[in-house]
DNA sequence: CACACGTGGGG
DNA sequence: TCCCCAAGTGT
């Protein structure tokens, strides 16, 4: 006879065995009555948004010490943000963002919402982040459903339908569980749990606490849940990418449009990008010349072989798209990813 | 429901 | 090299 999964046991488990990180009020202080801040709860859920917590580390100390409060976070400027995010992806994160730290700050009184509808209204803050928002920060008994949770979920009651039609039931198994007490603490035990044991490959089930009530570890089927219909594979489509230098110094750049990928980011001016080769749009009349190798990149449904040309203009020309960025007002980790990769390119780099 | 949306690390 | 994956949201 299996037993059955109980939210104390976790508990227990994560009182032992909660990771120490950033943005964590362990539970031996929120045992002894401090309660975590809400900016900082949140900040650190829309950056831990399908990125990994090694990945965010950095960005959020750096987002913390320079934005202590979200008032300040809503008084900074657009471009500012845009470039303290910049390699983190999925940019519209940081520019709603911006937006729900105006909102908070203008319409809330900086206080951020407890109420879940309220929450769900924030630009940026779908039903995970305002659950987690509402358990982590306020110790509401709010039932949090991320990826972790559902492959957990997915194992306990050895459930084969694949996501994301599963996730209905997935739900209801997890509301199920959350409990009154701690829901706080629960809810970043649950995720623990999955980022930690409950691994997509090769879990721990030796370290599980969870272990003999789980239906998957029973069946041994652990390791193939929970099942997902399959992904279609990347198309490369291929581009051109104009480094303009100035003879002061100064990089011609654009600043991207808000709607598409890399919204509000700055990046080098450049040719569409698609599966047929590129035609020529450089930015301004100048002597071009194509770099000897290639900038790579894989976006999240597509692959990019990005052509990279370079040319030094003089003073007085003008172009016809971007502007002029002074030497000492750049820096290539405000790019993008992909843009920096272009830059890096021109520095004997590979 | 399906797709767009970044990046870096691991197997 | 290539595929998978990570504390999802918006359209």
């Amino acid at each position: 006879m299996r037993e059955i999964a109980q939210a104390a046991d976790l508990l227990d488990w994560y009182d032992r065995h909660a990771r120490v990180l950033p943005w964590r009020t362990p539970p031996a202080e929120r045992l002894a009555g401090v309660a975590p801040d809400p900016y900082r709860v949140w900040l650190s859920e829309i950056m831990l948004q399908q990125t990994t917590v090694a990945a965010v580390k950095d960005y959020f100390l750096a987002f913390t010490s320079r934005w202590p409060t979200v008032a300040d976070l809503a008084g900074a400027e657009d471009a500012d943000v845009m470039a303290a995010w910049a390699g983190l992806g999925y940019y519209a994160r940081a520019r709603n963002l911006l937006k729900c730290a105006r909102v908070v700050t203008s319409e809330h009184g900086g206080v951020f919402p407890r109420d879940h509808a309220t929450l769900l209204s924030l630009p940026g803050v779908g039903p995970y982040t305002a659950a987690a928002i509402s358990a982590i920060a306020y110790d509401d008994p709010q039932t949090v459903l991320d990826g972790n949770v559902e492959r957990v979920m997915a194992r306990l009651h050895d459930e084969h339908t694949p996501l994301p039609a599963a996730k209905p039931v997935l739900t209801d198994y997890a509301a199920a569980l959350t409990p009154d007490q701690r829901p706080g603490d629960y809810a970043q035990a649950v995720m623990d749990l999955g980022a930690t044991i409950c691994t997509p490959k090769r879990p721990a089930c030796g370290l599980c606490p969870w272990r003999p009530a789980c239906a998957a570890w029973h069946n041994g089927t652990a390791a193939e849940l929970p099942k997902k219909s399959p992904k279609k594979r990347k198309p490369t489509r291929q581009g051109i990418a104009y480094l303009a230098r100035r003879v002061d110094g100064a990089w011609l750049l654009e600043r991207r449009p808000d709607q598409g990928l890399l919204g509000g980011m700055l990046g080098w001016p450049g040719s569409d990008w698609a599966e047929t080769p590129p035609v020529e749009a450089p930015p301004i009349r100048a002597e071009w010349k194509t770099l000897p190798a290639e900038a790579r990149h894989t976006f999240t449904h597509f692959h990019l072989i990005l052509t990279v040309k370079t040319a030094l203009v003089p003073m007085e020309r003008v172009p016809d798209r971007g502007e002029f960025v002074p030497l000492e007002e750049f820096s290539p980790s405000d790019l993008p990813t992909v843009m920096r990769k272009a830059f890096d390119l021109t520095r004997g780099g590979a």
